[in-house]
DNA sequence: AGGCTATGTAAGCAACTTCTTACACTCTAG
DNA sequence: CTAGAGTGTAAGAAGTTGCTTACATAGCCT
């Protein structure tokens, strides 16, 4: 879990992550998304992104090609679903007591 | 979000997250907690969750009263659903097509 | 083979994070 | 009022991150 909320922490990551939501998207044709930044600084958070098991990476010929791998996610879904049902668990005690 | 999910990947603010889950807990009792991290460490960590919105602080006489405050976590889970249910949206495609 | 395309890796630097110790502040209690 | 408890803030060291440029690797095409 750390690894992949440490990787969503990231705005760029975030983006790229939104990008291959859609389905498949080589690595060029992302890093063309960012204009303001090198190619391998791109490179690098695809990189960071896989390690974490947030995106799949596929050899396709010359080019590689990524996919969200929402599974990546399951951890920090579970620890932010613990912390907000506190939120509805309080309502429903509020309105219990109310 | 920005904010909220940066401060949710360091591994201690989430364990202080999940100790004010269940209630207040004073600065002191927190830092209790973490015997191998100084104090000051804990009320830094602190701050950055108060900074974030995740977590509400009241002062009570001598003491700071901290509690978990989920809504900061909103945009965040808003992300995560949105990668989440890329994965519903897959699975039911696959699901059609069989 | 040789050159071009697509991509990753290495090295290094600047900025940011996360600690630590030392200090300041603010209530409460006697 | 003074002492001590509870807590935040300042300054600085050490490690990490996120970029850049330069280089390496691998497949494709003529």
């Amino acid at each position: 879990m750390d690894e992949a909320l440490r990787a969503v922490a990231d705005p760029t990551r975030r983006a790229i992550m939104e990008l291959v939501r859609d389905g498949e998207r080589s690595a060029g044709q992302l890093a063309d998304r960012f204009p303001q930044m090198s190619r391998p600084a791109v490179s690098q958070h695809l990189r960071v992104l896989a390690d974490a098991g947030l995106v799949d990476v596929r050899r396709d010929g010359n080019r590689r090609m990524y996919a969200l791998r929402p599974q990546g996610l399951a951890d920090a879904a579970g620890f932010i679903e613990r912390m907000w049902s506190t939120q509805l668990r309080r309502l429903k005690e509020a309105v219990e007591n109310e």
